[in-house]
DNA sequence: ATTTCTACCAAACGCCCGTTTGGTGGAAGC
DNA sequence: GCTTCCACCAAACGGGCGTTTGGTAGAAAT
């Protein structure tokens, strides 16, 4: 069923291997490219294939069906977001630090691969339950760090301990996230200063005064 | 063209109206609800007229298009919202009273009518320029009386001025709105608590130490 | 030289969408 | 009682979608 995508192909040969793999990428780029720009169900795979130069039926040499692009596309923002953040989020050290850190990367990530943080709600609703619990579990697993970093931060002493830190975790990372909405590439305003002013808001209100 | 919507009916008799306009307010009831839960394209007029009880084509008497629904929706949402929030905001009295009575009832708002709030980014993308500005310019009036009452706390010293107004209340916004992408109605948290929460971080950003 | 394989084309399929058209039953107006 | 009007029905329309099927040119393998 799956084995255009993940077959092993070490019985093919090299040139030929390449050659496909350069041409999976390719759709792969294009579709995350149209998905974040229209959406996932306002981008037709006859779109897709055009970009790509080929007909819409030919894709199916690469998927089993339009949501496999989507599930593609979001292992490579999982892969260059998600998973990364929790790292950072579970590295050793004085939990505000960590926290800092994590917010700042955030923002920094909303801000530069615009391409694969739009539509990530939407998404859920085009993949069926099992297709979408690889990126609930991820998703949860960095909620969780974040959840754990300001519970230390608590203890430590850093962060005002009234607030919940799981409400606090949910607000954080929706503030971060809804950067996305309104900031734009060439608005004037820079990467850098976006990022220390959402560290300074989105840390501000979790910080003892 | 507009006829079945705007037209002046007062030449038909008090039961036809009212018939009508009950008729008509529940088709715009059944539309929010079902755009709020799957979207705006998701959902086809086919299931708007069987929750009503009609046909799908008899939906034409009230509507000239499928973006007829939409606007409405969305008219009553910015009329449940928006307009309250910048009546709020345009208030007089101390700017930091101000923003916590706006922070405090635009939390309420996403918490409570979950139904108007959801999908107003998608929603745009559906509207015709010409019929989004009537809503843009609602939220650009928003958005620019929570600047000002942000640029006035500052003045007044309650509020750090290192941050620029206009950032922060696009944060701040984005942070508010996003409240409804994880609030759940019934998950252990009263709406007083999530205020509360919400209050503190957006106002903790921005408040002298 | 023949076979095999691969990347892709060309064309059709059924489905469901938003929309249009023409009609119908029953209440309201004269 | 006849006409008018109105809310709605019944049925079709064209179109775009995701998907399937069968074929083909050309390189690689034998």
């Amino acid at each position: 069923m799956d084995a255009n995508i993940l077959d092993d192909i070490s019985h093919a040969d090299p040139a030929q291997r390449k050659d496909r793999e350069e041409r999976w990428a390719q759709v792969v780029a294009v579709s995350a490219a149209l998905f974040a720009q229209k959406g996932y169900e306002a981008t037709s795979l006859r779109e897709i294939a055009e970009r790509v130069g080929m007909l819409k039926g030919s894709l199916y040499h690469y998927i089993n069906g339009k949501s496999d692009l989507l599930v593609h596309v979001l292992r490579e923002a999982h892969s260059r977001g998600v998973l990364v953040l929790t790292k950072i989020a579970e590295r050793e050290g004085q939990a505000l630090e960590r926290l800092e850190e994590v917010i700042t990367a955030h923002a920094k990530y909303i801000c530069t691969e615009r391409v694969f943080t739009a539509g990530f709600i939407e998404a859920h609703r085009h993949l069926t339950p099992d297709r979408a619990r690889e990126f609930d579990v991820a998703e949860r697993n960095y909620r969780k760090a974040v959840e754990r970093l300001i519970a230390r931060g608590q203890v430590e002493g850093d962060l005002r301990d009234d607030l919940d830190p799981k409400v606090s975790a949910l607000c954080l990372l929706g503030f971060l996230n809804s950067l996305h909405g309104w900031v734009k590439p060439a608005s004037g305003l820079t990467t850098r200063r976006l990022c220390d002013h959402a560290l300074a808001m989105g840390l501000g209100g979790l910080r003892k005064t």
